[in-house]
DNA sequence: TTCTGTTTACAGTGCG
DNA sequence: CGCACTGTAAACAGAA
């Protein structure tokens, strides 16, 4: 595998397709997750190749954002403006790459199988939102049981990975920028991370299906800032805000789910547009409100 | 208006 | 050869 440098391709297309570019964009910043105009930044300031026709490649980079299931997106806070959410890498997409190639990948990281029992696929309102507010319950407990995790567990600094395959602390995703981009990677702004860095990670990694946000009014999360406000505050990455309310794009398998604490274990399928139908909650989709 | 995000469609390519 | 993955274009909606 070529490791380019600042300049290594020049302004030739350097061998990496749009999800690795991507993968390499997030990984590149300690929070791990990263604006739309951020990965675009990053991808432009590293491969000049990709300084014309902008146009061309970032509709093709936000195709792959949206179609890939390895990519999630996570809301902003309400309270800190700007456009678009963030997007970070999905936990179990790791092995991605494992064939070495990150022009192609050895398959296609893809959400998993529907689950039998869906309490959202229940016909009343009523029943959908009661279930989502004890789900709402369990993640705020969640959020503050894991801070209180990341402020006595350091290595849980790498977020994603410290579920129910632990990693070493030395473990490195295989999209990490220092696995691709060797020479510029200094160890140090790992190793160095804060503590109010690794609340971030412990929290931003604690998922809530997309569909949540929609069918019951949600404040419990955003509201828990306020415990430990000042840890968050200031944590920002090139001038963005923590976003605040992480919102997979797809949902996620019972496999993928079942390592994060507090994580609702019955959402279900992935976008119709996939051939994975979701009837009740398609209409739930497209009406996010975050607080 | 611009940017962001989603979706569909299709062509090219690599792999088994 | 068929399938899966990737890249590109385009239409569209919604948010800032």
């Amino acid at each position: 595998m070529p490791r380019p440098g600042r300049n290594t391709y020049s302004d030739q297309k350097p061998p990496y397709s749009y999800i690795s570019l991507t993968a390499m964009a997030i990984q590149s910043c300690p929070e791990k997750m990263l604006p739309l105009s951020e990965i675009y930044k990053f991808i432009m300031n590293r491969f000049p190749y990709y300084r014309e026709n902008t146009q061309r490649w970032q509709n093709s980079l936000r195709h792959n954002l949206s179609f890939n299931d390895c990519f999630i997106k996570i809301a902003r806070r309400p309270d800190q403006p700007g456009k678009g959410s963030f997007w970070a890498l999905h936990p179990n997409c790791g092995d991605m790459f494992e064939n070495g190639s990150f022009l192609r990948r050895r398959k296609r990281f893809k959400v998993g199988s529907v689950l039998s029992i869906d309490p959202l696929e229940s016909n009343t309102p009523q029943d959908r939102a009661h279930y989502l507010q004890q789900q709402q319950a369990k993640l705020g407990l969640t959020a503050l049981h894991t801070s209180a995790c990341a402020a006595h567990l350091p290595q849980m600094s790498f977020g994603y990975n410290r579920n129910s395959s632990p990693q070493p602390s030395s473990f490195k995703h295989p999209f990490a920028i220092e696995n691709i981009i060797a020479t510029e990677y200094n160890m140090s702004s790992i190793t160095g991370l804060s503590l109010t860095n690794q609340l971030v990670s412990g929290w931003s990694h604690t998922y809530r299906p997309r569909m949540m946000d929609t069918a019951a009014p949600i404040s419990i999360v955003t509201s828990d800032y306020s415990s430990y406000s000042s840890a968050f505050k200031s944590i920002c990455h090139g001038g963005h805000t923590l976003p605040a309310i992480p919102v997979p794009i797809k949902p996620m398998p019972a496999a993928a789910v079942h390592g994060l604490p507090g994580f609702p274990t019955h959402i279900t399928g992935t976008p119709a547009a996939r051939g994975e139908t979701l009837p009740s909650l398609a209409a739930l989709k497209s009406t996010v409100a975050v607080h």
